[in-house]
DNA sequence: ACAAATATACGAAACCTTTCGTAATTAAAT
DNA sequence: ATTTAATTACGAAAGGTTTCGTATATTTGT
């Protein structure tokens, strides 16, 4: 499966948060930090239902798209990329670029520490 | 500055991997995994050029590229990309997905064990 | 019933990336 | 010197993404 664009991307961030959307849902949170025409958003979401990225139902005058791809799959598909391109192939160096510059706070560090705990047994 | 291409980022591995390189240095690694033609390989290293990502040594017949941009920095680039939009800005989540999903062995376990440790003091 | 508002469909332009063929240049070999 | 080989320069095509204007259809309000 190929790696959705930046701008599907964007999409389906924002249809994995709300759940089945609307066109106008989609855009109203787009524009705010995009500042695209309502058009463009609803080509995106034509192309991207060709695609299979997300289905949609029709029943209505008003069109709602959902997600189709998981966000747990695209999670992994876009880290299992950069993990290959730009990490030698491994996770560990990925793990700790990500800790070292994000800032993570001491909850986030206890969770991720337990996490490799229980990962041993 | 904007994230570089799949191409580029391809390149710039082979670039950090082996140092300053003259274009056929490139092409020989890219063409076992990609089977691209020189020229394609030449075009892309200028068009780098063009854009800062790496300087060049016109010196010699043989022009040797070197990158510009750091490892590091494109990593924390391409982390804080997807960090933000598909793991909700939480780096700790990027990291349990990076850890669950590719195998990563007890070595390299340990050794995040250690650094998450020296995070804490 | 009509006008206004809202929605989708669609085509095309603008832009970017990638690819590669051809020409021009330079170096090496004979 | 001349030919052969290797290199760079360049243009253009192919393919993909993103943008948006216009046309068409549908719904809502009066």
């Amino acid at each position: 499966m190929k790696k959705p664009t930046d701008g599907e991307l964007e999409i389906l961030s924002i249809l994995w948060d709300k759940g089945p959307s609307s066109v106008r849902d989609v855009h109203e949170t787009l524009e705010e930090t995009k500042g695209s025409k309502y058009t463009t958003t609803l080509k995106l979401l034509q192309i991207m239902h060709e695609k299979g990225l997300v289905k949609r139902d029709t029943a209505a005058k008003v069109h709602i798209y959902e997600a189709i791809i998981t966000k747990d799959s695209t999670q992994k598909q876009l880290i299992n990329k950069i993990i290959d391109t730009v990490f030698d192939g491994s996770a560990s160096q990925l793990v700790m670029q990500a800790l070292g510059h994000h800032k993570t706070n001491a909850k986030e560090l206890e969770a991720i520490k337990k996490y490799l705990d229980n990962l041993d047994k």
